[in-house]
RNA sequence: GCCGGGAUGGCGGAAUUGGUAGACGCGCCAGAUUCAAAAUCUGGUGAUGGAAACAUCGUGUGGGUUCGACCCCCACUCCCGGCACCA
């Protein structure tokens, strides 16, 4: 009987379509336990690739797990389908986006139903149909009733020549991807959804999630970067407002040599007024990049503002320089340079020959270069009058109450988190539900008027932004005074899409409103799997919707997503496998040779999940090979006609084959139950391949007690199913083991098989190994000790030595030292 | 630049979390089968020296702690991801 997966795996794939196997919204029994298992929602460019292979083969592997383990899972799919991709392959090939996208997705979904997942397809949803983003247009409108969204000036990227707003990623190396020409920076007024309302809960709720990793919670809570500090206020001649500047080291106040304020400060616009040089260095500091990654790289540079600053405490004279590495968008616009210990300030002193004077002595007393560095370690105060002598954390509450008492300062919190840009000038996106009226203003759509409905007759072309001339789109009567009015042409970030899509899962088809009763009672999500790439932004993002949710009433939990496991990437030339890097390997070429398992086993085996992987085909065929070996065993067991045999096995009375076949099959069928738990999958491939190993040693099962044999067997099925479903159910059936595969729990190890009588033991000398030994489990040291000294190899090591001491670990080791 | 992660045979990786490094595969070598090849099966396979027994070295680099370190600590190198408009 030959294995040809091609027909087998089809086959099973439509009859668990027409059981709608795994359909478990609605088959889930009476009292039934769920569990929500849920892969990060895929963008439809249009080809599956190894990377979306391995996210869903590991959400299966925990779905189908659960479900063996007596869970209803419920493990839905669907599609991200807003997005640039669309509007680019529009540009390049003139497609319709929403024609490109639904195109995709019909294709990435065949090729998906052809990998056997256990996914339930009623719940599939699609983020560009407007029986989606109707709700969101909806949250939109109670964001803005409570105050989370608002309108503000922010800065884009643009284009001069294609005249429209560019994405990070569409600036190349400071021009703009199509034109060439040089990006400008411009402000425009955009939508934010004020997320730093809940930075405390983001922060503080990280701590309930001890199911997620540690630098996943370590990198948001770095992302959202609570500090403490003071803000304190320096007056200033000739302005009229005191000069704020927020610092968390009150303790170097009296280091402070210049204050840099950022170009867009209300006192550098003033400065620069009446000084061309200043105006033409802040017009240049606003054309640099807002990217972060540039901004920190970029040279320290400046121009002294010509006014100058009180120091609050010495009423001293500070010089107060407009420079382009602080930035309007944190804090107060402004800091105080302290260049002994602060690194750019240090640079930027450095480069502007501005004093450098030091108010800390190094804790370990050494002579601190202050010409080379700044120092940022501990120690006291120095060159601070009555704070001298202070260490940092003492002199921090001093001198802020000192400020204090004289007004000049408040303790302030920040945070780097900033408000959530949602606006968008693109055309491929949700629209901002906001109708623009010359006499009422911003008009919110009301509710009874949803959706606001994407026109899908558009063709963007790279220049401007289609709406603003889609003179349908555009025309509204104001929802207030009834006058003709002008819809809101921005559309949303697509992160808003993928913020709330596992909730709304629970009730896709539901039309009354964004979300019912399914929604809390099957969130959270039990386990969220995807790319490491998203540990922060979209995960935040879901964090801070989910609260949102919450205090709606419409969800009644904390966290979207109780466990977490963030996939490593599959990368291939160095990079992480994806449509636009142009490096994608598809699984269908694979899959039309070997079959979804071997594919699927084959991308579980290759690493630990949290590991990246460097794609290779080489070890493909090893997994096919192994598959095959197992479709060849089922059949020699089938003719033993195992099934038929008494299933009662009394180990103890075993012949000794029987009996190493069973320890053997025990002992691996644990490990790989506690690998699974662990979510080593990668080890749990192994086990099997070593289980079917020892299953296989014998050419002849004549001398093997074949109850045994069909127990063994059972485990290793149980225990594969999960990687590889479509063999391993066609096998279960035809060795008419009980009960359904996909419900039937793994085998519980028995402990009087695992028993072991005698067990080795290392020998080392001086921490080398140098002998084994036989010697009983239940050894005590004693008896260890004396064996190792006794042992025939070991004598010519000890020969004129002296033995200083003797470590015996039980059932390890014995270490004999000697000198 | 900042934040997070990684580095173990020719290759992917394993190691009960401080206790016998290299499980399980790939590749390669040899053998069986075959007219031959493919497929399949059996055995071998970290490096160096040795006929062998065995010895020495060996988990990115340099140091440290320990009876004992892939594992813990300190300092580095290189690679990958994220850095707010790719998703």
């Amino acid at each position: 009987m030959d294995y040809s997966p091609q027909s087998l795996e089809t086959q099973r794939q439509s009859r668990w379509t027409a059981d709608k196997r795994f359909e478990a919204l609605h088959k889930r029994k009476p009292n039934q336990d769920t569990y929500y298992a849920l892969a990060m929602l895929p963008y439809p460019s249009g080809e599956l690739h190894m990377g979306h292979v391995r996210n869903y083969t590991l959400s299966d592997v925990i779905a189908r797990y659960h479900w063996q383990k007596g869970f209803a899972v419920f493990h839905p799919m669907g599609w991200d389908a807003f997005g640039l991709p669309a509007e680019n392959a529009a540009i390049k090939h003139g497609l319709p986006p929403y024609q490109w996208t639904l195109e995709n997705i019909d294709r990435m979904r065949s090729q998906l139903k052809r990998l056997g997942f256990a996914l339930d397809w009623s719940a599939e949803l699609a983020t560009c149909e407007p029986s989606y983003y109707r709700w969101e247009q909806w949250l939109f409108l109670k964001l803005l009733e409570r105050g989370l969204a608002y309108k503000q000036e922010s800065w884009v990227n643009w284009d001069p020549v294609d005249q429209t707003v560019l994405a990070n990623e569409q600036v190349v190396d400071g021009c703009g991807w199509r034109s060439g020409a040089p990006v400008e920076q411009k402000k425009i007024a955009q939508w934010f959804f004020k997320i730093t309302d809940y930075a405390d809960q983001l922060l503080n709720d990280l701590d309930q999630l001890d199911a997620w990793p540690e630098q996943v919670r370590d990198m948001q809570r770095n992302w959202i970067g609570h500090s403490q500090g003071s803000t304190i206020h320096f007056s200033v001649d000739n302005y009229k407002n005191p000069l704020s500047v927020y610092t968390t080291r009150p303790d170097t106040l009296m280091g402070v040599s210049f204050i840099g304020i950022a170009a867009d400060h209300p006192l550098a616009i003033q400065a620069a007024d009446k000084n061309p040089e200043l105006k033409t260095f802040c017009d240049a500091c606003r054309n640099n990049s807002v990217a972060e990654r540039d901004q920190a790289t970029m040279n320290k540079e400046g121009k002294n503002t010509g006014y100058t600053a009180i120091h609050p405490l010495t009423q001293k004279t500070i010089p107060i320089w407009i420079t382009n590495y602080v930035l309007m968008s944190y804090g107060e616009g402004a800091v105080m340079g302290v260049p002994a210990h602060d690194e750019r300030d240090h640079a930027f002193a450095l480069r502007y020959a501005l004093p450098i004077p030091p108010v800390i002595l190094p804790s370990d007393d050494s002579k601190w270069d202050y010409t080379e560095a700044a120092y940022t370690g501990s120690g006291s105060l120095i060159n601070s009058g009555d704070f001298n002598g202070l260490n940092i954390e003492a002199a921090k509450e001093s001198i802020s109450k000192a400020l204090l008492d004289l007004g000049c300062a408040e303790l302030t919190t920040q945070y780097r988190l900033r408000d959530w840009g949602i606006s968008r000038q693109r055309y491929w996106g949700t629209p901002i539900p906001i109708i623009y009226c010359d006499d009422c203003g911003a008009v919110p759509v009301p509710e009874s008027d949803l959706p606001v409905v994407l026109p899908t007759d558009i063709v963007p072309t790279g220049e401007g932004s289609p709406l603003t001339s889609h003179e349908e789109f555009l025309a509204a009567a104001c929802p207030k005074c009834q006058k003709p009015a002008r819809r809101e042409t921005d559309t949303m970030d697509t992160f808003v899409e993928s913020s709330w899509y596992y909730a709304r899962y629970c009730c896709a088809q539901y039309q009354d409103g964004m979300l019912n009763d399914d929604a809390k009672e099957w969130t959270p999500v039990n386990q969220y799997v995807g790319g490491v790439e998203h540990a922060v932004m979209h995960l935040l993002y879901a964090r801070f919707f989910h609260k949102v949710l919450r205090d709606l009433g419409l969800l009644n939990s904390d966290e979207p997503f109780t466990q977490l496991l963030t996939q490593g990437m599959v990368c291939k030339d160095g990079a992480k496998m994806s449509k636009s890097k142009g490096n994608v390997v598809t699984p269908i070429p694979l899959i039309e040779k070997y079959g979804a398992d071997t594919v699927r086993f084959f991308i579980i085996f290759a690493g630990p999940p949290q590991q990246d992987m460097l794609w290779s085909d080489a070890g493909v065929d090893g997994a096919h090979r192994f598959l095959k070996r197992l479709w060849s065993l089922g059949h020699a067991l089938a003719e033993l006609k195992i099934s038929s045999i008494d299933s009662n096995i009394d180990h103890d009375n075993l012949d000794a084959n029987s009996k190493q076949l069973r320890h053997e099959a025990h002992s691996i069928i644990a490990q790989a139950k506690t690998d699974m738990d662990k979510q080593q999958f990668n080890t749990v491939a192994s086990a099997g391949m070593k289980l079917l190993n020892q299953l296989s040693k014998n050419d002849s099962y004549a001398n093997l007690n074949l109850a045994v044999v069909r127990e063994s067997m059972q485990g290793l099925l149980s225990l594969l199913s999960p990687i590889t479903p479509h063999i391993c159910e066609e096998l279960w059936e035809l060795l008419q083991l009980p009960g359904d595969i996909l419900t039937t729990a793994w085998l519980e190890p028995d402990p009087k098989a695992m028993q072991q009588d005698s067990l080795e033991y290392a020998i080392q000398i001086n921490g080398k190994l140098r002998a084994r030994m036989q010697q009983p489990v239940d050894a005590n040291k004693e008896i260890l000790e004396k064996a190792a000294l006794d042992h025939p190899d070991v004598e010519r090591y000890l020969a004129d030595k002296t033995i200083r001491r003797v470590i015996v670990v039980p059932k390890r080791l014995v270490n004999i030292v000697v000198s």
